[in-house]
DNA sequence: GACACTACTTTTTTT
DNA sequence: AAGTAGTGTC
């Protein structure tokens, strides 16, 4: 039992409290992770079976990477613990259990794609104006209906929600989400809101499921509980209500779903259904210096709704927060890339140790611009993942329709593509035929000539044989030859070879990675069934984490606040730090709204261990125009105590050579006195576009070197990616993946075995 | 039905 | 700035 003595007091009392409503009220950098790791680790050394604990977590990866480290303590029997995200979890449960609600075992889960998708379709097909139901509304709407537990026949009949439909000129929402479900239900399929609202459905239709599962899960413990909507309360609720061995950890000032339905009342209320509850709170931060911890405390003290404690360091004081303004978000970049080249070779850290946070994925750009200028490697967390990249959902979707081919987002979507003469009029066609005779659209695909006219028929036949044949195959083989198969025979491989461009060629390349995975899965020893089907059915749940490239290697980190959380770094940027950007624009409206942009301020400043640098730029380019801009507000409500303003920053005038436009650009950022009488539009201004990457020319009489000795640090040329350096080499034989950090475009991946290479020296 | 061209929105965050 | 939806022409 010496793991508890590397524990404080509060963090062992927690740790030992295994029975019971227990709620950990755990500051940031207080030791959250270790304390989960170590209670779990703790049931088990006292005899609990893995099987009879579940342990549900916000994300993919933490939920990985708090399996690994109780297998540190417990060994391998931590396999067996049930753990992982609430739809991951969940979604398993509901493929075992589906027949007690009508759906099949091998339902399609819907991403948030299909499902705007599919509104869209309905939308149009009642003829409604999509700018009054804009797609993302809608979608919104009925998510937080879901999330609220809210069907679609409730909905229709509570008349609030009517009320509040009709005065803003929406009244058809109720048979909008009322059509969307039951189009999901005859496709086989579950959007993500379904995942846990089914599951709610199938623990209160079914006493007898809902039974089964509050005996086998007889710990639960519940992570980031302050991000759990109501929806989620209600299963935890439901599954612990017997044994009521319920333990949730989480930090009310580091809520920051909300937007997506999360209810912070969750956590600030979890004692009035638990009087016995026993509370723990850790309150010292080991991560940051008292530096960073007061002034997040400053911060989050503007807030009025929250639990109390006392977060506090006994770390070094440290440096105060530096304070940094730029001209342009390009100078911001260039500021903070040199920043991070001098801090590291003054301070002998490594690129790894800095990490770069924005509130809004777009600020990314001007970020890498800055890096790659001055070679510095860096790596993006977020962003559109993998699996969203359109090559990879085309490819999917035929291996959806394979499994089930009611799946009528992924049929719309591979139809046409390759091309096969089957346009929208056709797909209309087979539309209102399946509607008109009552048959299902599948039937009218393999039937054809029962419904529809000859010449599209004749089209839409082989279709439907081609999908039939990937099904009569997929019976009989293996994940990897199944999806070969259908990437070759579905035209998707041909279409993407025969396109030459750099982007081309970077799909193709992607579908190379994907069939790579799936090989890779195919040849696990660790699971029994290896068909498609199975790789198939959490696909949708997987998110940037996934495929975690090589996580050891020397980069410095681009991400978001959110996807921050949870997260350390020595030394942190939090950039545009502006009004409307941060807090965002849209977060203005309410007190609620700018509290959330509030903690997210909070959770970014807590990242950093030693040291902390904001930045804000004067002006921006936003949706294509520059706009000026203004400090943010988070900047004034921090205690001056703690900061260091910095502005001896370069002036315009210091504008690099390298960056033609660069002062250009910033004589026309001044304020400039405009003719009132004539349109200011039409202003022609010189485009960036130089600064992006042209396919680059081969050297003449370029030619592949032969790789199977390439080493890391060796030079190379790629036919179209130009010169760039090896900075990491991973995987076995034919597999090898090459991290390469190419001059004009940054850092890529390539598998050997595919691409040309022609080693410099 | 395919393709080319235009107009328009999008950018908050993620399972 | 860029991607998509919508429109028009062949």
């Amino acid at each position: 039992m010496d793991y508890l003595q590397g524990l404080n007091p509060s963090q062992r009392a927690a740790v030992e409290q295994t029975d019971g409503p227990v709620m950990i009220v755990a500051g940031a950098g207080s030791g959250k992770t270790r304390v989960i790791t170590y209670r779990v680790a703790h049931l088990i050394q006292k005899g609990i079976d893995p099987f009879n604990i579940l342990v549900l977590t916000f994300t993919n990866k933490a939920a990985k990477e708090m399996r690994e480290r109780i297998m540190k303590v417990v060994g391998n029997e931590a396999k067996n613990i049930w753990m992982g995200t609430f739809h991951s979890v969940f979604a398993k449960i509901l493929r075992v259990e589906a027949h007690h609600i009508g759906y099949p075992a091998n339902f399609t889960i819907y991403d948030t794609d299909d499902s705007k998708s599919l509104i869209r379709s309905i939308l149009k097909e009642m003829q409604l104006d999509d700018k009054l139901y804009n797609a993302n509304f809608v979608y919104n709407r009925i998510s937080a209906a879901k999330n609220n537990l809210i069907s679609a026949a409730e909905y229709q009949k509570n008349a609030q929600i009517q009320a509040e439909d009709q005065s803003g000129g929406r009244g058809n929402l109720g048979q909008i989400y009322q059509t969307y479900s039951q189009r999901c239900y005859k496709a086989g399929a579950m959007d993500f809101d379904d995942l846990l609202f089914k599951t709610n459905v199938l623990l209160n239709q079914h006493p007898e499921v809902l039974y089964k599962y509050q005996t086998k899960f007889k710990y639960l413990m519940v992570d980031e509980y302050q991000d759990t909507n109501f929806s989620q309360y209600l299963i935890v609720k439901r599954l612990a209500a017997i044994n009521e061995n319920i333990c949730v950890v989480g930090d009310d000032a580091q809520s920051i779903y909300a937007f997506r339905g999360a209810n912070i009342q969750n956590i600030l209320n979890f004692e009035k259904d638990y009087p016995d509850l026993k509370v723990f709170k850790l309150e010292q931060n080991y991560r940051s210096t008292q530096n960073i911890v007061n002034a997040a405390n400053s911060i989050i003290s503007n807030n009025k709704n929250q639990l109390k404690k006392n977060v506090f360091s006994e770390n070094e004081t440290g440096d105060k927060i530096k304070v940094v303004r730029a001209f342009s978000d390009n100078e911001e970049g260039k500021m903070v890339a040199e920043n991070i080249l001098q801090d590291r070779s003054l301070q002998s850290l490594r690129f790894k140790d800095f990490a770069i946070l924005y509130r809004t994925n777009a600020q990314s750009r001007a970020m890498e611009e800055a890096l790659r200028k001055l070679n510095i490697p860096y790596k993006i967390y977020g962003g559109t993942s993998f699996y969203q990249r359109k090559e990879i959902k085309d490819l999917i979707a035929y291996f959806r329709l394979t499994f089930n081919p009611n799946d009528e987002e992924a049929l719309k979507r591979v139809i046409n593509y390759p091309r096969r003469g089957i346009g929208d009029t056709s797909v209309e066609r087979i539309f209102i035929a399946a509607d008109q005779h009552q048959k299902s659209i599948w039937e009218v695909i393999t039937t054809p000539q029962q419904y529809l006219d000859g010449r599209t028929a004749a089209v839409v036949y082989p279709f439907g044989s081609l999908i039939q044949s990937f099904q009569v195959l997929a019976k009989n083989n293996s994940a990897y030859d199944t999806a070969l198969h259908i990437a070759q025979h579905s035209g998707i491989l041909k279409d993407l070879y025969e396109d030459k461009s750099v982007e081309g060629l970077n799909r193709y390349e992607n579908i190379q990675e994907l069939l790579n995975g799936i090989k890779e899965f195919s040849e696990r020893e660790d699971i029994a069934e290896k068909g498609l089907d199975v790789f198939m059915q959490d696909i949708a749940l997987l998110t940037n984490d996934d495929n975690d490239k090589n996580p050891n290697a020397d980069t410095v980190s681009l991400m978001t606040i959110h996807s921050s959380k949870g997260l350390e770094f020595p030394q942190v940027f939090i950039v545009g730090l502006e009004e409307n950007l941060f807090p965002s624009q849209l977060a203005l409206n309410s007190r609620t709204e700018l509290e959330e942009e509030r903690r997210l301020f909070y959770v970014a400043i807590t990242r950093a261990e030693k040291k902390l640098t904001l930045s804000y730029a004067t002006s921006r380019y936003r949706w294509g125009t520059l706009n000026n801009c203004e400090p943010s507000r988070f900047i004034d409500e921090i205690d001056p105590r703690y900061l260091a303003l910095d502005f001896s920053a370069p002036t315009a005038s210091k504008s690099s050579g390298d960056d033609v436009f660069g002062k250009a650009r910033t004589a026309w950022s001044q304020p400039q006195s405009q003719d009132i009488f004539t349109k200011p539009k039409p202003k022609v201004v010189p485009k960036t576009t130089s600064i992006l990457p042209k396919a680059h020319q081969p050297s003449a009489g370029f030619a592949p070197s032969d790789t199977s000795n390439l080493q890391v640090g060796m030079e190379v040329e790629h036919e179209r990616f130009g010169f760039g350096k090896v900075i990491n080499l991973e995987g076995n034989k034919p597999d090898i993946k090459a991290t390469i950090f190419f001059k004009e475009l940054g850092q890529k991946q390539l598998l050997l075995k595919f691409a040309k290479l022609r080693i410099v020296n």
